[in-house]
RNA sequence: GGACUCAUGGCUCAGUUGGUUAGAGCGCCUCGUUUACAUCGAGGAGGUCGGAGGUUCGAAUCCUCCUGAGUCCACCA
């Protein structure tokens, strides 16, 4: 053996003979035939037989199958994303459950797989199509999907090999990918489940929407930020009114004020005269206990279309008030109820009209900018979100939370880390319906069909056949000979049907006249159903076999994007948990405890740290002490240790490899008994640390009792004479055993260099599949 | 405003049914290289476990309050 551990000379050497084995693929270390296991037998004959010829070569004799399903579906990384800390840290923690498991003899599945990501490819997409001076407008939305596809198609392997470079012995066979055709089947299945429980409506309701992205988001990807804003004081009638946004005038329909006010007793639910600068309007006065009297001048002009909370007011005074009327487009500009204000930007057009405002005498006075409000932005390109009305695909929340909370009462799930589980309850209980459109295009297109005769008003933007851009009514484009729904339907790019419009939920075209709806599911909708939508594209039998699956693994900021939507959607499509242990980890944070961003320039390429200290270095250095939910700072001296640590394994084992050429005269069991009631004891306390989920800890554990037990004193001993060459064969075994899910790599390059210099020493010939050691080895 | 989390040697962190002299890594100091490993070894300095009370035979650990830091959510035009 070398005087050092070189990983760049053996890491992809051994992941190789793993994946040779075929061993990452749970349906190879089944139990051959017994009696009592006849579905399985079944459902995996043919793997069960290349199995059985690879236990062959590898000698499973000594395997204990306990044929418990262990499995954990990987969080999928955006399939074009390469590797951060962020991913290193799950396949760590993922990989170090799954080689435990599978080496405790459990039925274990590791099932990866790639999110198309929605949202974020898009717009990476789009950034590269500006680049090469094009839009997504220039496409029709079939050929702009077809374009993301390919360059997804591109990436793919990415994130995959770079995982496979740490070392993830997932089973690639079962890989999955959000947009495979049999899993967007199982998503449309689900919505339209949801549709026939009732869970699923259209409703006109203020959504968060960027307008520069061009599409709406759900509540949960809106950022607050703290922004200092000018304070306008409007003469309003006899009002004097205080706002951020006089640009929404053209769209108020009514002065709001709290009902006890004193100073407007007299106005409440009269009309009043307001000067709107380009019309005069008449506007009732409302008392809404909304309004607080000491802000501004205690009364509010009210906008629904353009402010949540003015929606609202709204929805509580429908039957008094008049319609109210859009006045920002989704395009962020003003519209034709503006006036001469029409097409102008929201923030230039307040300017503007503050200007002119106060050119007629209407601006009492503006504050500077020392108003501090937050204002509410996209979390993707930080443009300020415009809250406007649209009609969108909903779904009732309530029952599934009901059924979500229900299961953690019952404590069919837990959940590992800090406070998180409190957290979950919190959202659980003050969740808002869901939000599930999307206008883009890569996603899942909503099984929603319109019939273009009984909703004449649909409104599309197409490109023809000569790729030109057409756009109105489809009751009147339909009337002009040169288009047909068909080639409407080919180059359609966007579909506006007017809310009241009647839909069917379908897989399949429902017959000529419909068109289908454009937008886009939620990427979290098609994620939150992962569990079971892969295990039920998987082979066959895989969810009957996997499901419930045991633990989902993540970071904890995807909480309410993710493990919630996963429970709510699957016990409410299965019955049951998806998973029944939840085990998040923390951020990595740099040396400072700073979050790490590109921005800052702070962050750490793992592949950078796999080159220079090796994958089990990372793993370990990432693993080490880390506890479920809070955030760990690593800098590189951590690595260093880690490395450090992997070389001093090597060079024990290198000793004892030396010590076993030289027969050993000293070798009686001195200390024997001691020596294996101390090893029993760590092998007890790893197992149970493991176990409980203290990963942190277990590493730990066998960082010290490895170098400072084994190494100082074991050793040692022995070279005094006073310890036999058996226990520490024995005992180096152990720890190869008990290290190899941490750091599978240098551990399974030792057992192979020493099966390689002392063959029939080993207990077996692959470490990955050995049995896990257990107390009554000696 | 609401919720959650954290506070342990210079730095980063362990320490979960309360129990002997509170641990590790990195850093620091002294010494050591024909020895498995200098990616090392031997030894050492350094902590009133944020503060104040309480429960207990016994508290870093449980309870209350306070202080400080962070995160998430909700927010007034």
């Amino acid at each position: 053996m070398d005087k050092r551990y070189d990983h760049n000379s053996t890491e992809d050497k051994i992941y190789k003979l793993w994946e040779k084995s075929g061993f990452f693929n749970p349906d190879n270390l089944l139990r051959k035939k017994t009696t009592n296991n006849k579905q399985q037998i079944t459902n995996n004959s043919k793997s069960t037989k290349r199995g059985a010829q690879k236990s062959k070569n590898w000698d499973l004799k000594s395997r204990n199958f306990t044929q418990k399903p262990f499995c954990v579906i990987m969080p999928p990384p955006n399939a074009n994303d390469p590797l951060h800390l962020g991913h290193a840290m799950f396949v760590a923690i993922e990989d170090m459950m799954i080689r435990y498991h599978r080496m405790l003899g459990d039925d274990t599945l590791w099932l990866p797989g790639t999110d198309h990501a929605g949202i974020e490819t898009q717009f990476v997409f789009e950034k590269k199509l500006k680049k090469e001076g094009k839009s997504r407008f220039n496409f029709d939305r079939e050929a702009l999907y077809k374009k993301i596809w390919d360059y997804v198609q591109e990436n793919s392997e990415t994130a995959i090999s770079q995982m496979k470079k740490l070392g993830a012995s997932a089973d690639w066979s079962r890989s999955k990918f959000t947009l495979d055709p049999n899993i967007v089947n199982t998503v449309l299945d689900t919505f339209k489940k949801l549709h026939e429980d009732g869970l699923v409506y259209r409703d006109l309701k203020l959504v968060n929407y960027c307008p520069k992205c061009g599409t709406a988001f759900s509540e949960l990807e809106i950022n607050h930020q703290e922004k200092n804003s000018k304070l306008y004081y409007l003469k309003y009638g006899p009002f004097t009114i205080a706002t951020t946004r006089p640009e929404t005038i053209f769209g108020d329909i009514a002065v709001a004020v709290h009902p006890d006010d004193k100073r407007y007793q007299k106005y409440i639910g009269q009309e009043i005269e307001v000067n709107y600068l380009i019309e005069k309007r008449k506007v009732k006065v409302i008392a809404d206990k909304y309004v607080d009297p000491e802000f501004g001048t205690g009364a509010v002009k009210i906008t629904p279309l353009h402010d949540h909370n003015d929606y609202e007011l709204w929805q509580r005074h429908k039957n008094k008030l008049e319609l109210p009327k859009q006045v920002i487009n989704h395009n962020g500009r003003l519209n034709q109820h503006a006036g001469k204000y029409r097409g102008l930007k929201s923030h230039i057009a307040r300017e503007e009209i503050a200007k002119d405002l106060e050119t007629a005498n209407l601006l009492t006075r503006t504050t500077k900018n020392d108003y501090q409000n937050k204002v509410s932005t996209c979390y993707r390109c930080n443009t300020a979100i415009e809250p406007l009305p649209l009609p969108q695909f909903f779904i009732k929340v309530k029952p599934m939370v009901e059924k979500t909370l229900n299961i953690l009462d019952k404590k069919q799930v837990k959940i590992h880390g800090a406070g998180h589980d409190k957290i979950l309850r919190h959202w659980l209980k003050n969740l808002k319906d869901w939000n599930i459109s999307r206008q883009i295009v890569w996603g899942i297109r909503m099984p929603i069909w319109y019939d273009v005769e009984k909703n004449p008003d649909i409104e599309v933007v197409f490109l023809d056949k000569n790729g030109g851009k057409k756009s109105g009514k489809i009751s009147e484009l339909l009337q002009d000979d040169k288009y047909q729904i068909l080639n409407i339907s080919v180059g359609l790019q966007n579909l506006s049907a007017p809310m009241g419009a009647k839909y069917i939920v379908s897989k399949n075209s429902p017959g000529e006249s419909y068109l289908q709806e454009t937008d886009t599911f939620d990427t979290w909708f098609s994620s939150g159903q992962w569990p079971f939508a892969t295990l039920q594209n998987s082979k066959k039998g895989d969810f009957e076999r996997f499901y419930p699956t045991s633990v989902m693994e993540t970071a904890y900021d995807i909480l309410p994007f993710w493990i919630m939507r996963m429970l709510m959607l699957g016990v409410h499509i299965t019955g049951k948990t998806p998973f029944r242990d939840v085990y998040f980890h923390g951020l990595i944070r740099d040396q400072k405890g700073q979050k790490m961003s590109k921005s800052k320039g702070n962050t750490i390429n793992p592949l950078e740290v796999v080159d220079k200290y090796g994958a089990d270095a990372l793993r370990m250095a990432l693993i080490i002490r880390s506890s479920a939910g809070l955030d760990k700072s690593v800098r590189e001296a951590d690595f260093r240790a880690a490395r450090n640590f992997c070389n001093k394994l090597w060079n024990a084992s290198r000793f004892i490899s030396m010590n076993l050429e030289i027969s050993d005269p000293k070798s009686q069991n001195q200390n024997g008994k001691e020596f294996f009631e101390k090893l029993n004891k760590i092998i007890t306390i790893v197992s149970k640390q493991l176990n409980d989920f203290k990963f942190g800890l277990a590493t730990d554990t066998l960082y010290n009792e490895f170098w400072h037990w084994y190494c100082d004193e074991c050793i040692e001993l022995n070279k005094q004479g006073k310890l036999g060459q058996t226990q520490l064969v024995e005992g180096l075994e152990v720890f190869l055993k008990l290290l190899h899910p941490i750091i599978p790599f240098t551990t399974e390059s030792i057992w192979q260099e020493l099966q390689k210099n002392h063959p029939n020493k080993l207990s077996s010939k692959l470490l990955m599949t050995t049995p896990w050691p257990t107390n009554n080895d000696k």
